[in-house]
DNA sequence: TTTACTATTGATAATGATTCTCAACAAGAG
DNA sequence: CTCTTGTTGAGAATCATTATCAATAGTAAA
């Protein structure tokens, strides 16, 4: 798996590795629990609390982004490309947005606030297909 | 309590009153414990799931803007003039940019995706000064 | 004003996503 | 092999939020 850097002290076990190339596998954003369940079609012995680990592990190693969007549920991407969240208010659903421009805030503003912003991985929200009604 | 509108069924009481009234006099983006802290301090008999509940009507009403941020703590704001959130990603804290160009989408994706945004009230996630080294 | 009805409240229990604990295990260095 | 340290599975604990429920308080009709 030449995803996860060498240089740390940690390593690249079984169950980070099915971790990482489920959540490679999917576009859907999935929970904590969905990825679990991926997982579980792998490897039926890995646990849930090690799939939160890993996850917590792949985001510190800025292989994974974690969303907190709406609802309780954090999700996760792990495509690395720019792009920002579509993320649904009404039904919690993410989707990917590859054409946005970038977000242009006031270099006054920001160096008033001493804000460094990520503009990376924005969450926009609004309402998705299903829940506008427009 | 000029704030809330007559022609729901719903009665502006009390408690209600204290919590929108309370929200309305800091910019801090309090959390509901950090609120309910604040309601304690006019009165003691109300309680934290009142709170809770007064601030879900309150959001429900679009009196009050509920931000979900980064941390596991709801935070809520009063200040209902157009302005962004900028989400330090380390600490948690919260501040307000009124200067913010707005952002653009495409509007070909926009149609492909079927996405209505909600561009008000964006929550920006970065560094505050006191979290970024630079 | 009574009465009936419904919304609201305080107290507290329940929920549920996430994190923690801990004994067992595994990889690498010496 | 042995020591050290990171990792795991199982399950308990945490904690923000929500649900439950009996009591209370407006409100509208009689």
């Amino acid at each position: 798996m030449s995803y996860i850097p060498k240089s740390t002290c940690y390593r690249v076990t079984p169950q980070r590795r099915i971790v990482l190339e489920e959540l490679k596998k999917v576009c859907t954003h999935p929970t904590a629990q969905e990825v679990y369940e991926l997982v579980q079609k792998q490897d039926k012995s890995v646990s849930l609390a090690t799939v939160y680990r890993s996850l917590d592990f792949l985001v510190e190693q800025e292989l994974v982004i974690k969303l907190k969007a709406r609802g309780k549920q954090a999700r996760y991407d792990a495509d690395l490309t720019q792009h920002c969240h579509l993320v649904c208010k009404k039904c919690g659903r993410v989707s990917d947005c590859f054409d946005v421009e970038k977000l242009k805030i006031d270099s006054k503003e920001i160096g008033k606030l001493g804000f460094c912003p990520c503009l990376d991985y924005l969450e926009i929200p609004g309402l998705c297909r299903e829940c506008c009604g427009c």
